[in-house]
DNA sequence: AAATATCGGTATATAATAGTTACCGTAGTA
DNA sequence: TACTACGGTAACTATTATATACCGATATTT
């Protein structure tokens, strides 16, 4: 009985810790991530923090994105108010975008990011193959 | 002749200027973002980072993550050199995950991020409110 | 003159990924 | 006896990403 109820608390302590908090910041961390932290988001606000104000198929070649899968971003990244777009009503079409000052802020973490996936790419790459050569 | 001449060229110079860098780093930024930039990853890390040593319970409690993705992330986590992981061979079964230090040296830009996040939460709701209301 | 390419997209279809649910074996607890 | 916890895996479904084809108006190439 008390061996019995002395396992019991611990596991409540185990988890009950950490259980309510439910990672104060992580839900909302979530949340932005979510939205402005998907993969082409950050190429695309890296790619406008390098050249700047850039055209639609700029972007597109310069990412090798495709085209649905820009538009979509743009128009979230425009949402969200991290870009902006302005469009000339000439032939053919011409439209511009560039960061907004939110999407310049946004530009400081992306970069750190980016620079660490840069540096740390052929760590991950040896890592892999020893991990894949161990199985 | 010269007319169509000179526009041909600035239609070369606006599209190769960018087409052939197809932005140098990109690529190779793109191909380490798909492995640990996913949203799971980073809040994995900062789990990690926040708590240190973390059992795989604690860490699906504390994200609302599911099983089978938090398995999924741990074990490419695991795999690219972030996250180590330790078995004992107890019943109940126990493992635990912490970062290695390549994952630590994650958390810098990670957690740069994550603050982003946050700080810039309110703003980015504004801005789709009104984005939205504009429609 | 006819075919082709450009611009910035959208519509449709398919491939890949994320998420849900159910289950495993072993031991303790009610 | 029935239920919980542990760290998963297998099968299935829902969501999301990507590929392909097309749009209208003009410019270039053949």
């Amino acid at each position: 009985m008390q061996e019995g109820t002395f396992i019991t608390l611990s596991y409540k302590l185990g988890t009950t810790m950490l259980d309510n908090k439910q990672c104060p910041d992580c839900g909302r961390i979530n949340e932005v991530l979510s939205r402005v932290g998907d993969r082409w988001s950050v190429l695309v606000v890296i790619s406008l923090s390098q050249y700047g104000t850039m055209r639609f198929n700029e972007i597109k070649r310069n990412l090798g994105i495709s085209q649905r899968m820009l538009s979509l971003t743009l128009k979230e990244l425009e949402r969200d108010g991290l870009v902006s777009r302005t469009q000339y009503p000439t032939i053919p079409p011409k439209v511009e975008y560039a960061l907004t000052k939110m999407g310049e802020s946004f530009r400081e973490p992306v970069t750190a990011l980016g620079n660490w996936a840069l540096e740390h790419r052929a760590k991950i790459d040896a890592a892999r193959q020893a991990y894949d050569g161990a199985a």
